[in-house]
DNA sequence: AGCACGCCGACT
DNA sequence: GTCGGCGTGCTC
């Protein structure tokens, strides 16, 4: 008789349980997926361990009633990367584990999978790839493992990804390639399978467990060279890993939303360390962890500063729409004018970033802050009052704005049915097309036609929201209006600067790639905003430089880590309390500790979803602090008891406070 | 998570 | 008298 240790994907946080087999039944079950009786019924986990004694029996031992795989589905490596997961991130080990196998119930979340017809690369590299290519191998072999490819948009980077890979595939290594679930798309993938063959497996949203299985055991064989795929991928079982592309590592489709909120970028700098394989990450618009990183010299910057071919930067107009009646401003209706008098292409960008609970003023395009967060207050309307989401501080609304004293004060926002109205209305004869949420309901195959009519120039001006921000390229269109790009601005969340700058720079980099007469009319009412002058001035630096000492300051991301604990409920009063619980535990070890702020228990931005009421609590750490919170958040974690109906989630490095 | 055990309200 | 409500506790 052996024993093993087995996983089990419960949300226990010691989830791991000691079953016995016996030899001949089962020969050697270690890394597979097994079958036990648990508490009077079926569950399937993962057996980490296995050895020929046990120490204590203070319980009666069970046995692996059946074992699922003839062979292993995880690995050594991919065990120690899960436990490190589950103390990172507080959920149990066979909770991570189960990320890491292809599991035929969760296979639901197709993304949006775009054609945007053919793609020609220049296949010369230029002088700037050339030295990009030449920096990451030298550097390589003196032992460095973190990169930087910065290059704006249309400077060639996947090119520079792509002669990186195939010398490491020549020197016998394995390569990962991720990529933001948008950009999965025809684009890189045919560009790859020419180059690769049949040594590449894409994996992609629609594909089914067994296809995932399928190439997991190619990859772990070694026959295949190169996996291409979103998120998850990241956890795919390689043989010899020597290289992983993380492309647009900003994106934050990178972050998991449920259960172990994992970070694809964090679990590639695992992944890195272990297998000794560089990570080279690249965007045009940096995420702040990344910018600070390459600043202090731990990341090795590789920089593409030129647009390739023809491409030029696009001219830029910044427009201020204050008190302007329509939705289109005269500066973007006579770029229109020329562009379809031209024949070419109008792309109009709206910018719908969810709701809009900010308050602002029409006459002076005053928003209400919070004086200790620096991110917009929320406004509540049947006590009038405005509030902080982070901090709690909150003030009574006066009758008029504070800075110009005006009484038209609004929380904004317009429909896309309104702005195609008044579109079609100043241009009879154009065609117009929408491509929002909306849109993509009616099925892949109307995004993917309707895209492909406006590269014919059967469609003259499309009309988008997010989804046509990234990763798709217009020859065809020589103008972007974005309609409101302030939207973005106001909502109560400190990233709002940033998430603005780079979905301005995203969506400037749809025009131009190939030609030098392209044209961006931003409309704002946020003239002198930090992240709009940004992209009006083509100054990054400047921008990233006031944005991170503001962070500095307030002691934010990326010099701080935040974790967010959440309370969620059916009863708001327990909700409450648990919330005031929890911090009032966590405040006994965090009292006189400079590098960590624990900020008083709030409800959430969304206070309710689903009849459950939300509350949280915020944590700021300091890097010298952070183990210790770890620590003190295990314990948090075995020792803590909640009130009865009651769960708490904690999200290490959220993306957003909801 | 789920399943069992356990202790209080309205039903054939 | 019992059926069943879901609060509490435990799972190798």
């Amino acid at each position: 008789m052996k024993y093993a240790t087995v996983a089990l994907a419960l949300p226990l946080y010691k989830s791991t349980f000691t079953y016995s087999f016996d030899e001949t039944a089962f020969a050697d079950p270690l890394f597979k997926r097994v079958s036990v009786d648990f508490n009077h019924r079926a569950m399937k986990g993962f057996v980490i361990e296995v050895k020929d004694e046990i120490e204590d029996i203070s319980y009666e031992i069970k046995s692996i009633t059946k074992v699922y795989d003839t062979e292993p589905v995880i690995n050594e490596e991919l065990v120690r990367l899960a436990k490190d997961m589950s103390y990172l991130y507080k959920n149990s080990l066979g909770q991570c584990l189960s990320l890491m196998v292809p599991n035929a119930k969760k296979d639901a979340d197709a993304a949006p999978f775009f054609d945007s017809g053919d793609f020609k690369p220049v296949k010369e590299l230029t002088e700037d790839q050339r030295r990009a290519i030449d920096v990451f191998f030298q550097k390589r072999d003196e032992g460095k493992l973190l990169f930087y490819l910065y290059g704006v948009t249309g400077s060639g980077k996947s090119e520079v990804y792509l002669n990186i890979a195939e010398r490491v595939i020549k020197e016998g290594g394995q390569v990962l390639y991720l990529v933001p679930e948008i950009t999965l798309s025809e684009q890189i993938s045919s560009n790859v399978r020419a180059r690769f063959k049949d040594r590449v497996q894409i994996l992609h949203s629609s594909l089914t467990a067994a296809q995932r299985l399928k190439s997991a055991r190619l990859l772990k064989n070694g026959d295949c060279d190169i996996i291409i795929g979103a998120r998850s991928a990241v956890f795919a079982p390689f043989k010899n890993l020597k290289l992983i592309i993380m492309d647009e590592e900003h994106e934050s489709s990178y972050k998991s939303g449920s259960a172990p909120r994992y970070h694809a970028r964090q679990i590639a700098q695992l992944r890195s360390k272990y297998n000794n394989a560089p990570l080279i990450m690249g965007s045009a618009t940096p995420s702040f962890e990344c910018y600070k990183m390459m600043k202090e010299g731990r990341l090795v910057r590789l920089c593409l500063p030129h647009r390739i071919g023809k491409g030029a930067f696009a001219k830029i107009r910044i427009v201020n729409t204050l008190s302007q009646k329509g939705i289109i401003s005269p500066v973007l209706r006579e770029e229109m004018d020329r562009e379809l008098e031209k024949g070419n292409g109008v792309i109009l960008f709206l910018n719908r970033r969810g709701y809009s609970h900010a308050l602002t003023c029409n006459t002076c395009g005053h928003v209400f802050f919070c004086p200790n967060c620096s991110i917009s207050l929320t406004y509540h309307k049947k006590s009038r009052m405005l509030v902080c989401h982070s901090c709690g501080y909150r003030e009574k609304l006066g009758d008029t704005c504070p800075q110009c004293n005006s009484h038209d004060l609004s929380s904004n926002g317009f429909g896309t049915e309104k702005i195609e109205e008044e579109i079609r209305m100043l241009y009879p004869f154009a065609k117009v097309k929408r491509l929002d949420a909306d849109a993509a309901e009616k099925g892949r195959q109307y995004v993917s036609d309707t895209l492909k009519e406006f590269e014919s120039g059967e469609i003259d001006i499309l009309l988008g929201t997010q989804m046509i921000a990234k990763g798709l390229n217009f020859p065809k269109a020589t103008l972007v209006g974005v309609l409101n790009a302030d939207q973005g601005l106001f909502m109560p969340d400190f990233r709002s600067n940033e998430r603005t700058f780079e979905l301005l720079e995203q969506v400037s980099g749809r025009v131009g790639r190939f030609r030098d007469d392209g044209i961006v009319v931003i409309q704002t009412t946020q003239i002198a905003n930090d992240a709009i002058r940004a992209v009006e001035l083509n100054d990054a630096e400047t921008f990233y430089y006031k944005e991170m000492e503001k962070r500095r300051k307030l002691g934010f991301p990326p010099f701080t880590r935040l974790i967010n604990i959440r309370v969620r409920s059916r009863n708001e009063e327990k909700a409450r309390t648990e919330a005031e619980n929890i911090e009032s535990y966590l405040s006994q070890y965090f009292e006189n500790r400079e590098a960590i702020e624990l900020y008083s228990a709030t409800s959430c931005l969304i206070e309710m979803i689903n009849s459950y009421y939300r509350y949280h609590v915020l944590l700021s750490v300091m890097p010298e602090e952070f183990s210790y919170v770890l620590k003190v958040l295990d314990s948090f974690k075995i020792y803590y008891k909640t009130q009865s109906s009651v769960s708490v989630e904690i999200d290490l490095d959220p993306l957003d406070m909801s």
